[in-house]
DNA sequence: TTTAATTTTGTAATGATTACAATTGAGCAT
DNA sequence: ATGCTCAATTGTAATCATTACAAAATTAAA
C-alpha cells in the first residue's frame, strides 16, 4: 500500500506535476497488481472522478511511460495494457480464457540492461508467451475423463 | 525464389486448400522479406488480382497463423505484422524511424520448444526490442557535430 | 483578483480489424 | 454441357481502441 504523498513524490522526480487524477491512475496501478487495461483504470478512478475523462486516462498512461514509470504491454493486438515498471518478468497470455500471468524468469538478455545489438542501441526488451494456462488445462483434462466415461457407457 | 507448386503442397500439407489469392499472399510473404502489414501484402495482391478484397487477406493471414505457417507479430500496438515462420530470432523497432529490423539471437528460452513454465502448457515465444536503430544513431551522431561546429562558429 | 499556463474534458475523427450477407467459383453428379 | 452444393471471396457496414482538438476548468503566479 503506497501512500499518496510517496506516489507525488515519484511523479515529481520524474517531472510529472502531481495532479488528482494522475495520482489516482498511479494508485490504480499500484493497488491492482499488474497488465491493466486503459478501460479497467477510467472505470477505476470514474468511482472518484466522476468527470474524468479517457482521454486523460490515455494521455497520463502515455507520459508514464515516456517517463519510464510505467510499461506498456502489447500482446493480444487490440488492447494495450499498462503496468508500473518491474524488472526481470515476462507475460503468459492464455489463448483459451485469454487471461494474462505474471511468469518471473531472468531472461540472459534482460541482464545485461540496454546495450547494443548489431549497431542497435536497445532501450527495452519486451517478451511474451502465449499458450493455455494451468487452470484451463485442469479442465479440458477432466472434460477429457468425462468423455472416455460417455464413450465407455455408450459401448456397454 | 520459391515455387507455386511448393507453396501450393505447403498449403495441401496443412490442410488449406490452394486457391490463387491464397498461394499469391504466400508468394508475398515470402518474397518480400520479413514484418508486413496486412496493408502492404494487400496491396501488392491486388496488382494481380484487382478484385482482391481486404477481407480475404485478413480471413487467409490468420488462418495460416492458426496451422503455424506464418507468425503474427504485434510490436506497436497498431497494425499487426506478418511473416512466414522462423525460429531463433526477434524483432527490433526504431522508436525514430519506425523501422522494424530482424536481430537474430538464440534465445534460451526459445531452444526448449513449447515446454511449461508454472503449471502453464507454452506453445509460442514472442520476443522484441525498442531502441534507436543504427542509421537514426548515426543521424543523431552527425547533427549533434553540427551543433558544436555551429557553436563555435557564434563564439568566436 | 487577474492573468497566464497547464490540465482536463467531451466530442468527433481515425484507422485497423471484424461481421455478415451476397456473389462468385470449384468440383462433382446427372 | 447443365445443374447442384459447398466453400471461398467480395464489399459494405459496424466495431472499438485510440487520438485529435477545441472548449472549459483548474492551478500557480503576479
Amino acid at each position: 500500500m503506497i501512500t499518496i504523498e510517496h506516489i507525488k513524490k515519484k511523479l515529481i522526480e520524474k517531472g510529472i506535476k502531481p495532479t488528482y487524477p494522475r495520482v489516482r491512475i498511479y494508485q490504480v496501478l499500484s493497488d491492482n497488481g499488474g497488465h491493466l487495461t486503459a478501460d479497467f483504470i477510467f472505470k477505476e478512478i470514474r468511482k472518484d472522478i466522476p468527470t474524468a475523462s479517457r482521454t486523460t486516462v490515455y494521455n497520463t498512461l502515455s507520459s508514464f511511460v515516456e517517463v519510464g514509470l510505467v510499461d506498456e504491454i502489447l500482446i493480444t493486438g487490440t488492447e494495450a495494457r499498462y503496468e508500473i515498471k518491474r524488472r526481470n518478468h515476462h507475460h503468459f497470455l492464455c489463448k483459451k480464457c485469454g487471461g494474462i500471468f505474471d511468469i518471473d524468469i531472468k531472461c540472459p538478455l534482460a541482464q545485461g540492461e540496454y546495450s547494443r545489438v548489431r549497431g542497435h542501441l536497445i532501450q527495452e526488451i519486451h517478451g511474451y508467451f502465449k499458450g493455455i494456462c494451468k487452470d484451463c488445462l485442469k479442465k479440458a483434462e477432466l472434460e477429457r475423463e468425462e468423455h472416455e466415461k460417455d464413450d465407455r457407457e455408450v459401448s456397454e
